[in-house]
DNA sequence: TCTATTTCTAAGCAAATGCTTAGAAATAAA
DNA sequence: TTTATTTCTAAGCATTTGCTTAGAAATAGA
């Protein structure tokens, strides 16, 4: 018996995951916040309670959004090669219209290491977990690899991945081509 | 005919340059630089002239205490090798007493991204090509690798060390000996 | 010792930060 | 239509931000 929203909480946290995905945590106001998601900032702090719970809620989102490449690894068979196609996915995923935005996950691990909000960081690092399980994985479907041979991969690769997301920032598309191309040659 | 300034400048910025490393640009307020730098704000922004100004200090002074174990890389004339020695070398560069402070170049080239200070960017990126072309004269050691492999395995390099670099704040050793030492089978 | 010049301390500035709130506007149910 | 309840607008809160400044303290040269 009342008013109701007029906006949809999801369509305004994919704004708002934009905007910090382009920005970073601490170089996104709340104010900046109200334009990008259209919303005031009472309405902001009623449905998400802080800055911190936005973000938290983009978070999640983005989870949500790349697993549109993590699914394809995932339902992959074909073991390193289906590794490195989600290099290449990985690539054109980060890709905005101008270019350049990473991955959200890995630019607020780098930006906010250990002063970050602990169940912020929670979710982050467990992020991260997921994707080197599932590399882990793909490595196990090649049957000659041992479980050391695949841990030490895993720990490469997820490495790798750390890298070709902050390089994506700032290499042209071929040095970036040369990354990958060098980096699967003897898995 | 006057006072004489009561700290040495190279001293304070060494002290500041250690909290940007920590805590990244934007995280570190003038009232923390004052702090660790022992001086009065009046005296920085005399010194310095803004916070970007000690920054930018900061960045230089990065560069000569790095040269400690980027000079060793250039000296040396076993390839491959020498480039892995320089691997290890960073990492023991990069810690802390708490660990974990990753690579202040790379650091902020990823919270900055392209909304940073154009000089300041431009000293970043001059660093990181100035890291690729040392990279690169050690593969020119090797008389069998071909120009063009140089130039494909520099690039694969470069983005490998922003990825140790990145590791290195929340990897353990142990995972990121399994990187390097996966990484340099590619060579 | 005197004085011109610099450095220092500490208070203060406007602007931006994350967050709150009073009251107007809207609306589902009675 | 009325009313209870919610959402909305917009002003405002204390705190922090980068930076400035007035005046006290120190000191090298006369």
């Amino acid at each position: 018996m009342a008013r109701s929203k007029q906006y949809n909480e999801e369509e305004v946290i994919e704004k708002a995951m934009g905007l910090f995905w382009r920005n970073g945590y601490e170089n996104t106001s709340v104010r900046m916040l109200e334009k990008e998601m259209g919303i005031n900032q009472f309405s902001i702090y009623s449905s998400f309670g802080s800055k911190n719970g936005v973000f938290l809620e983009c978070i999640k989102a983005y989870k949500k959004k790349i697993h549109r490449i993590t699914e394809i690894l995932e339902k992959s068979n074909n073991g390193v090669a289906g590794i490195k196609q989600y290099f290449y996915d990985f690539l054109e995923f980060s890709k905005d219209d101008n270019g350049k935005k990473g991955c959200l996950v890995t630019n607020t691990v780098n930006e906010l290491g250990e002063h970050g909000d602990p169940i912020i960081m929670t979710e982050l690092k467990s992020f991260f977990n997921e994707i080197k399980t599932l590399l882990a994985n793909s490595l196990k479907q090649d049957k000659n690899k041992t479980q050391e041979t695949i841990e030490k991969q895993a720990n490469y690769l997820a490495t790798s991945m750390l890298g070709l997301s902050l390089a994506s920032k700032i290499l042209s598309g071929e040095q970036l081509e040369d990354f990958i191309e060098t980096a699967f040659i003897n898995l």
